[in-house]
DNA sequence: AATATAATTTATAATGAATATTGAATTGGA
DNA sequence: TCCAATTCAATATTCATTATAAATTATATT
């Protein structure tokens, strides 16, 4: 068992959360890849690993992490749902052409806010659409195809 | 034929769509119905006045609007695609508690923002997700219990 | 009017993400 | 060790959506 998976072992603690070793690797697999990973891409990843994983323990384990506040779903595409490491809050932005996702840097001051019209907020999410930077350079970037 | 109907016929016109019954019906629905409607309730409210509709010709009709930007569609329960008539760009907000989707009317200055960080903006959706006003004030409101 | 052509609608099947269920395996105390 | 609870995995199922193909309707042409 190496540090990481020590730390995250910890972190799983702390959250109430049984570190088993499926958890501990599908945590771990979120953390590093920095992408908004879907469960397929997940499951995939994770079961390198560990050949005999199911969809189903994935699903679980995403379940649990999101119910404790340790991962974010993303509803961006309107098909899969994504997830990412909860961190402070920020934004993304979805290019319509390549398909990335991108955290934005920009503050808001609603971030800070606790109600909205008299609606109490526990989460925020902002998605922006269009073309990102890279696609707008020019055909000659595209990918896959 | 009403006056709303030939004005949806108009709209629908000017928007290069054959204003087929089927389609205005759709339309006229989205457009009184001031919810954020799913599919189905779109597919159930439209089959009360033509009973032989399919659930196909909703969403053939749901893709044509959007396409041709005369709703908007929101992914923000993660579940289904619901759709609102495409206005002024505005927020919602989604009560965790009760399931009702909010329009809110704050303004925000990015808005107005043709980029953000260099990508081209399309789009932009704003989900705020909590609890509403309404479930707020406690137990005794709560519907369908 | 009749026919050809295209567009629309319907019915049916297929897909794909997510959930439910069930039974086996594992773990953690009494 | 035994029992109970939890966890895991495999299967089946649900549900929203898409794809396909046939049937119907509308439009254009002769």
């Amino acid at each position: 068992m190496n540090i990481e998976l020590e730390l995250l072992q910890t972190i799983l603690r702390e959250n109430d959360i049984k570190p088993t070793f499926i958890r501990l690797k599908i945590l771990d697999y979120i953390e590093k890849n920095k992408k908004h990973s879907d469960t397929e891409e997940i499951y995939l990843a994770v079961k390198k690993e560990i050949p005999t994983i199911s969809r189903t323990s994935v699903y679980n384990a995403l379940d649990i992490f999101q119910e404790k506040g340790l991962i974010r779903p993303l509803f961006i595409t309107g098909n899969e749902t994504r997830y990412e490491i909860e961190l402070s809050p920020h934004h993304h932005f979805l290019c319509k052409k390549c398909g990335i996702i991108i955290d934005l840097d920009m503050e808001y001051e609603y971030f800070k806010k606790k109600t909205i019209e008299g609606h109490k907020v526990i989460d925020i999410q902002g998605y922006f659409k269009g073309e990102c930077k890279n696609c707008l350079k020019g055909p000659k970037s595209k990918k896959g195809e």
